[in-house]
DNA sequence: TGGTACTGG
DNA sequence: GTGTCCCAGTACCAT
């Protein structure tokens, strides 16, 4: 009969390993209350790897007690090189006990030993009443224990992988020694990492020839005068007390007054009842994913606040959907949870391979046979009938897709992606999964989780597998409709919600699927002079540098310049050599910048602007079709991506040209852009309530030289310079950014005093701009949240910090949010009731793209007066502010010449 | 995959 | 005495 079996578990040195394994990313494990949680995301992840598979009969982790031990007590130093163990550990030993006894595993402790010897004193107890003995540790000295019966498991590469020492093992690691050599050998070559001595000059190899030769230190020394005259002979002799206090200190003790017997050990398995709670606090959602799988019952989290909700009945009822049964669908006339499964996240592009319609009620319907829904069939009258509400996910996404196979989606009521965002803009995650986790809802997994990612991306082949992945979502979707739709009301945001973001949803679904016609050829042409010229300045450069080399890597470049060329280097990356625009500028007027920074900046226009925009244009239509990112950013802004259209070049000639190759879909149409002057500004004047910035504004005044004024005392009667108004214009932006009198100077090229004179005298000229930065930064700390007019929230929860970057950043942070998210709720309101406008007025243009504070359009020529006045009108009145807003508007047949 | 460079508001 | 101006996306290099 196979032995009873005795796992040892070294708990000091596998959460010093965890730890480490996962030190890059200790900041992004922190649950919700700021506990890191890295090392217990890795020890729980090796108790399960170890203790479910091996099911012990008796388990113990073991821990040091403190600081101090008998080691302590006969070498002061021992141990003495180590850095002080990060607080972000230390918070985390107390759950580390925690964590094992809810793992149904003995937790101990002894005063003045470390777990080795615990560890040292059980494994004899346990090989001598007859149990096999496995020890898992970090570390490699442990293998001294091995023996018939022992077998150490040491984790290597952090602890991922794992070495099972046995005493064949033992032989082969050193050179056919045994495990009771291994102090010996420690005691000559000595220890860096605990920092005892061993012998000056004996290093492992000399250590391992000696102890081969006379088996132990004491043995050697006996036999010492036999040695012949050496060096090493001197070492040994004048070392003969470093090397027994450093085999001692080494030896690991296994008579411990340990108070705990075998007895004690006996290995329970996990408390289900309270590991659940216990992972909700450290947030571990992969767990909690697990558990719900297994068929436990994830209990809604007390730390959130949807704590109204019961989520117990989770059973999936789920039908393949058939011709057959199709007359059950035509049943689900109130309420119904959708979801359409693509195989990209383009979704322009991206084919649809299966959808799931249903509720709670009736039981969920799912098919990959998309014809389904495109036929006159039931789906799709309820998909646009608009007496029936829709749950769904991502109903931008949805309306795309669905009207590319020619259905119009109405009447959505909840989408999950966005109310989860306007909740928390950090749950911007956009896996269905990931959110409903994020929302204390586990019966559902991720997409990774099911389909794999990059190239194992795969959709699966049997049907059950898609149909319950699928069947999952919808529900989840239909289970967390009520309890968010609540919280958003709880937060005041419901109206933020219908009135703005949903709404929004099919404006920018329109806008996308419009899309841009692009001008190939326009594209083209600059291609070639591009080429022509970046291929002059790449010669130009070589000549300059003396050779040629990769002008556009900055490790390269920077050999060239501040070794090769012997500049004196500014500024150092954590790579090297920094060679950003604003060091290359502080070298002077040195031919071979001039040359790299217009390189640099006419690679970019090419490499991105050009050929990446005509890699994206599509064949059908001519044109690029962005996506715009509406629950992504922290602040409410939209961002666009494939491509990014909002970040087309405009400053430098040479770039805005490409804008020239922006163009209307029809002959005898013009472009009209319409942009917002100085929106965060006339916002911070708003919310300030600032009576000398908002005159500034009422009065109609040139902003930037109305500061320039007031900040350098420019009489009423005189000019304001043209680098005076520049200064305040960088003020002015400078506010709104939470400057530093550091940020300040560096931008406007002043001294650190003199840009500190700057601030203050700004805030005696605008004091209330003072008073509100105080306010909202009081604000944030007391409700952990700032807000925008329309009651967008940012969540800081960085702004109580102790760490200063961290605080500082989350103070900023508090200030430019709500201005840059209220200028945002402007013109996302703007636009709703723009595209309002142009349909009651039944024009035929079209709103094309936004750029954060600027819209435009293409328009049919004899149209363009209307819509002028109409936009313009419609986007000053969006919301009544303290001060006016202003627009201007620019038309052209391009989007270059809108200007 | 992360860092550095460029682009925009 | 900390590092020190907000929000984004894409291309390229080096690992």
């Amino acid at each position: 009969m196979a032995k009873p079996t005795l796992l040892l578990i070294d708990g000091n040195s596998l959460a010093f390993r965890a730890f480490y394994a996962l030190i890059n990313q200790v900041d992004r494990f922190v649950n919700h209350e700021g506990l890191h949680t890295n090392a217990l995301v890795g020890f729980n992840n090796l108790i399960d790897g170890i203790v479910d598979p091996f099911q012990p009969d008796l388990a113990l982790v073991a821990w040091d007690a403190g600081k101090t031990t008998f080691r302590t007590g006969k070498f002061d130093n021992y141990k003495g090189n180590r850095d002080k163990t990060p607080l972000e550990l230390v918070e985390q030993f107390e759950p580390l006990r925690e964590m094992v006894t809810l793992h149904g595993i003995k937790s101990y402790e002894l005063a003045d030993y470390e777990a080795d010897d615990i560890i040292g004193t059980m494994a004899r107890k346990g090989e001598q009443a007859g149990y096999a003995v496995t020890i898992v540790t970090g570390d490699r000295d442990m293998t001294q224990l091995v023996s018939n019966d022992v077998t150490v498991w040491v984790t290597k590469k952090g602890i991922s992988e794992i070495d099972h020492y046995t005493p064949a093992l033992v032989a082969e690691t050193y050179d056919g020694l045994q495990a009771k050599h291994i102090i010996e050998i420690k005691g000559l070559q000595g220890d860096t990492s605990d920092n005892y001595p061993g012998i000056a000059g004996i290093g492992p190899k000399t250590a391992l020839k000696l102890i081969k030769q006379y088996n132990s230190i004491p043995e050697m020394y006996e036999h010492i005068d036999e040695m012949k005259t050496s060096k090493q002979k001197e070492k040994l002799i004048n070392g003969k007390e470093d090397a027994l206090m450093s085999r001692d200190l080494a030896r690991i003790r296994t008579d411990a007054p340990v108070t705990i017997s075998l007895e004690d050990l006996a290995y329970k398995g996990p408390d289900y009842e309270n590991i659940i709670p216990f992972y909700q606090h450290l947030d571990f959602k992969a767990q909690l994913v697990k558990l719900a799988n297994q068929g436990y019952t994830i209990p809604t989290n007390n730390h959130s606040e949807a704590g109204t909700f019961n989520f117990s009945n989770t059973t999936l009822n789920m039908t393949k959907l058939t011709n057959a049964n199709m007359d059950h669908v035509s049943q689900l006339t109130d309420t119904v949870d959708f979801y359409l499964e693509l195989d990209g996240a383009n979704y322009h592009t991206a084919n649809p391979v299966g959808f799931v319609i249903g509720n709670q009620a009736k039981g969920y319907f799912a098919s990959r046979d998309i014809e389904l829904l495109v036929q006159d069939s039931p789906i799709k009258n309820i998909l646009e009938n608009t007496n029936v509400a829709k749950n769904v996910f991502n109903a931008k996404e949805l309306s795309v897709s669905l009207h590319r196979l020619g259905v119009t989606l109405t009447n959505v009521q909840f989408d999950l992606l966005l109310v989860s965002y306007l909740l928390d803009t950090n749950d911007n995650n956009d896996d269905l999964g990931a959110l409903a986790h994020d929302n204390d809802y586990y019966a559902v997994q991720t997409d990774e989780e099911v389909y794999g990612k990059g190239a194992k991306f795969a959709i699966p082949e049997v049907d059950a597998d898609l149909f319950e992945h699928l069947g999952r979502k919808a529900m989840a979707i239909g289970l967390l409709a009520e309890p968010l739709l609540k919280k958003l009301t709880d937060h005041a945001q419901l109206d933020l919600y219908r009135d703005i973001e949903l709404p929004l949803t099919q404006i920018l679904a329109r806008m996308e699927a419009m899309g841009i016609t692009v001008d190939a050829q326009q594209l083209l042409q600059m291609d070639s002079k591009l080429t022509e010229r970046l291929s002059e300045l790449e010669q130009t450069i070589y000549q300059q540098a003396g050779h040629e080399f990769n002008i556009q890597s900055p490790k390269q470049l920077g050999v060239v310049l501040f070794e090769d060329m012997g500049y004196t280097p500014l500024k150092k990356t954590k790579t090297g050599y920094s060679t950003s625009v604003e060091v290359l500028e502080k070298m002077g007027d040195v031919p071979i910048v001039a040359s790299i920074l217009a390189y640099r900046q006419i690679a970019k226009i090419k490499s991105t602007y050009v050929e990446g925009l005509l890699r994206v244009v599509h064949g059908s239509d001519s044109k690029v079709h962005t996506r715009y990112l509406q629950t992504l950013t922290q602040t409410g802004r939209l961002s666009s991506v494939d491509p990014n259209l909002q970040n087309i070049p405009v400053r430098i000639e040479e770039g805005r040209q490409i804008r020239k190759a922006f163009v209307p879909s029809e002959p005898d149409w013009q472009i009209l852009s319409a942009d917002y002057s100085q929106i965060e500004l006339r916002v911070l004047a708003h919310i300030t309530g600032d009576a000398n910035l908002q005159a500034a504004f009422i009065n109609g005044e040139d902003i930037h030289a109305a500061t320039a004024r007031r900040i350098f005392d420019v009489p009423d009667d005189q000019p304001v310079d043209g680098n005076i108004r520049r200064q305040a214009k960088a003020v002015n932006f400078g506010i709104v950014y939470g400057i530093s009198d550091f940020g300040l100077s560096k931008n406007i090229g002043v001294s650190r005093q003199q840009a500190k004179t700057i601030i203050e005298t700004y805030f005696e000229q605008y004091p209330d701009v003072k008073k509100w930065s105080e306010s909202i930064i009081a604000s944030a700390r007391e409700n952990g949240y700032v807000e925008t007019i329309a009651h967008r929230r940012r969540y800081l929860p960085d702004i109580n910090a102790k760490r200063f970057n961290a605080r500082s950043f989350a103070e900023r942070t508090a200030m430019n949010s709500p201005i840059q998210g209220s200028a945002a709720d402007i013109i996302k309101i703007a636009m709703i009731n723009v595209q309002a406008a142009i349909e009651k007025a039944g024009l035929k243009a079209n709103m094309l793209l936004q750029v954060h504070d600027e819209l435009i359009f293409e328009v049919p020529t004899d149209e363009m007066a209307e819509l002028e006045q109409l936009v313009s009108k419609t986007m000053d009145s969006a919301v009544q502010l303290a001060v006016p807003l202003l627009v201007s508007t620019h038309i052209g047949a391009s989007w270059y010449d809108a200007k």
